[in-house]
DNA sequence: ACATCAAACTAACAAGCGTTAGTTTTAATA
DNA sequence: TATTAAAACTAACGCTTGTTAGTTTGATGT
């Protein structure tokens, strides 16, 4: 008979291998390496995976789609850019802060997907596409400044993009009050207005 | 006798080599790779280089002191916090510019250093100590929002470090009118203040 | 024409890679 | 207690890795 598993053997695998990743690259972690952070023999991962590029594909594909569901959300709600923006940091915070490790092999090792690359790069189109596009509302509404969106844009995803080097340094730091801070920086800078 | 060359058969490799590691990292990168590339042979690359870790340890070394001579410049330099800062912007600007693909193994690779990890790392710390430093002036002096000075280096730094993936799509835009709009954005915010 | 020397070459190595095949262990079910 | 299935094991494969030793090439200076 069939249970209905918490977490299989599968699971562990993909999480101890994403932990591994972060810390040396996809490239640089063997499938003896993984093996040997469980305690078993490398053999004995394929009883559960099907290849190494399999465990980093479900990594990556896993993540994107979160994201890509986040931000469809966020186009679907009923506010203004800058709330927007808000409701982003908000989903780059809490979805890293549940992933960590798979949120370094997304930035760092989605070159190294064969099958479904295409596929992952399509997705990251979508939404950077839909990311300027809140920004262009947001000046075209006079809500956000005139500047060139795509700096815009890339100052703040850079920094979404690296908060999974910084969160687990922070713990102890909750996610809302984290996530409050780090939009207000980017939202309106750290200059003291006179 | 010796002539004195502009760039050397290693400086090529080493150019060659920091262009491979950006597409695909540094341990996914060969030897043979790299010797394709160049239209030679993996072996011949020896008479040139020491080992694959040497050609790492230049390019990362090689960047980091840059980056750690910019750093004194600025603070010696008799200037308030907020003006600092956009040195520091000007600074990654222009060594990013100059070095697109070395900026890519500094930022993926480090930690694939052996011998030259520690002061690697040394280096960086003390960078980033030297960053909050000018951060916490600031909010001392009144420049800045008396907010959490982490998230502000975080996200500050997550951007300028990040640079190095965007320069290179826009090589039209000039060095000095990319400066002044990041520094704008990154100091004062993109909201519309009423 | 000859010597020199940097920079290429061929050939090979020992170690490590992802992966497969077939076998044994383990623990729950009938 | 016997059966079964999941999950471990041993052993090995073909291939790639960084690197070495020794040799040939080709241009330069005397």
């Amino acid at each position: 008979m069939r249970e209905l598993k918490t977490e299989t053997r599968k699971d562990e695998i993909i999480k101890t291998a994403a932990k591994l990743f972060k810390k040396k690259g996809y490239s640089a972690v063997t499938m003896r390496d993984i093996a040997k952070t469980m305690g078993i023999k490398a053999a004995s991962l394929y009883n559960h995976i099907q290849s190494k590029q399999d465990i980093l594909k479900s990594i990556i594909i896993f993540i994107a789609e979160e994201f890509t569901t986040g931000m469809e959300l966020i186009k679907a709600s009923n506010t203004n850019s800058l709330e927007k923006l808000h409701q982003m940091v908000v989903l780059h915070v809490n979805i890293t802060s549940r992933n960590t490790y798979q949120m370094a092999a997304l930035n760092n090792d989605w070159m190294h997907l064969e099958d479904q690359l295409d596929y992952y790069l399509l997705l990251r189109q979508n939404y950077e596409d839909d990311f300027i596009n809140i920004i262009k509302s947001g000046i075209n509404a006079k809500e956000i400044v005139n500047s060139n969106p795509e700096i815009i844009m890339f100052s703040i995803l850079s920094t979404l993009r690296s908060l999974y080097l910084w969160i687990p340094k922070k713990e102890d730091l909750d996610q809302n009050e984290l996530a409050n801070n780090l939009s207000n920086v980017l939202i309106k800078g750290i200059v003291v207005k006179l």
